[in-house]
DNA sequence: ACCTGAACACCGTTCAAGT
DNA sequence: ACCTGAACACCGTTCAAGT
């Protein structure tokens, strides 16, 4: 699989030794934050250093500052990164025929991306928004110009389509948040559970002992499409 | 109450004879939390390090070892006690009528302490839950057993009560993470703010540009209280 | 019993210097 | 033009030593 991508025939001059990590030579900042995605994905939110991801593309920490500011602007970078790259690939298909069918659609979009990178959404979810029509987890100006976009095809007023945005928005967030944090759980605190019992003495809490197999049930996949469809009947009843 | 913040947070060799930080010498547990909360809700997360909170303290960062395992738990530490400290405040009052006044209480209840501690709620929000039926942001098992105590009380049925506790964690979660995030934006990135305009062009998205304003508003309290009221008429509508 | 000092490995970040 | 080496201030954490 040494797909040779060379889109940059400039490099031949360079005499590049022994390159181990990454195939290319040439740093920029989209591959800087796709690497930094996959550190994450990989190995969580807590590897993700300046040191160890100029590790991983073949060159000191240091070089990473001509690419970017600092490491919260990376992060902000991860953020971006992720929300932008996953937008073509889920929203290019074609048109759908209704505004229920567009919000399902955007709706399994978001989802798909938090499927795909569920130990970066926490970071979707609460870096500090860079303005305050950015909501979580929408967080790219795309994402937002096409959801105001479609609700206004659909001949939704502006007013209203304010209003979907931010019940689309909490919607998305609680649900997909919860989802993500559960995935990301199945990795550690299996002995921490233990500590957890034994300091708590779960027995004083006699509903959760009895329904803690029905709690720990996992029906994300009903609690989302239900709620989704819950919503789109609340904007639909609202609005007319 | 303790107005004894007289000192630069900049300085490395301190005198440690006089104590001027807190008042009381014998350390445990349970100041240590609150103080870290303290100086999470003044400073933000990022500030919180077993150097800055021993320093507090009037200790040095290895004495904070004989609470606290470590870093991690001490974040964990600090959910519990934020969850924990105004269980009491807010749920000792006297009994509901009916089970709508008690999701109400509690809905409340739970966003009196997330604008309490609006830096310190990510941490409820994204700290991965010590057992799944723990979802946040009811993270406590004090919490989760009032919960679901209160709907027996009131003759939910097992299985029903598990729907209504994932269906009002996705709800609080999503509604009060926004809510807190925002809050938490008014310090920073307004020089950011204009960085982030450049590199984007926002007249390249027109429907934000234009909605900018209204998107901007902030209506956290009425969204919540809308959305509020609406999941308990789902829950009536669903269980009868 | 509780806290400290010193040490270790690892951070983010800067800046002059290399190529 | 791009990357590195060395340095700085600051982390979390361990452990033997102090009191």
């Amino acid at each position: 699989m040494s797909e040779d991508q060379s889109e940059n025939p400039s490099e031949s001059d360079l005499e590049s030794d022994v390159l181990t990590h990454v195939g290319r030579r040439t740093l920029d900042r989209k591959q800087i934050l796709r690497e930094a995605v996959r550190l994450i994905d990989e190995h969580g939110r807590e590897r993700l250093t300046m040191r160890r991801l100029g590790g991983v593309l073949g060159v000191e920490a240091m070089a990473l500052y001509r690419y970017v500011p600092g490491r919260e602007q990376l992060l902000d970078g991860v953020v971006e990164y992720v929300m932008n790259e996953l937008y073509e690939q889920t929203m290019t298909v074609e048109q759908p025929n209704s505004w229920q069918e567009y919000l399902q659609k955007m709706a399994h979009g978001v989802r798909d991306i938090a499927a795909a990178h569920p130990r970066v959404f926490p970071l979707v979810a609460t870096r500090p928004p860079a303005a305050p029509w950015l909501r979580p987890p929408l967080r790219s100006l795309r994402w937002v110009e096409s959801f105001l976009e479609g609700l206004e095809d659909f001949g939704f007023s502006g007013r209203d389509s304010v209003l979907i945005y931010r019940a689309f928005s909490t919607f998305l967030l609680g649900h997909l948040l919860l989802e993500s944090s559960t995935v990301d759980l199945m990795d550690e605190s299996v002995d921490e559970d233990i500590e957890f019992f034994e300091s708590n003495r779960l027995s004083d809490y006699p509903r959760v002992q009895a329904l803690g197999p029905q709690l720990s049930e996992d029906g994300y996949a009903n609690e989302f499409e239900d709620s989704l469809e819950d919503l789109i009947n609340r904007i639909q009843a609202f609005t007319e």
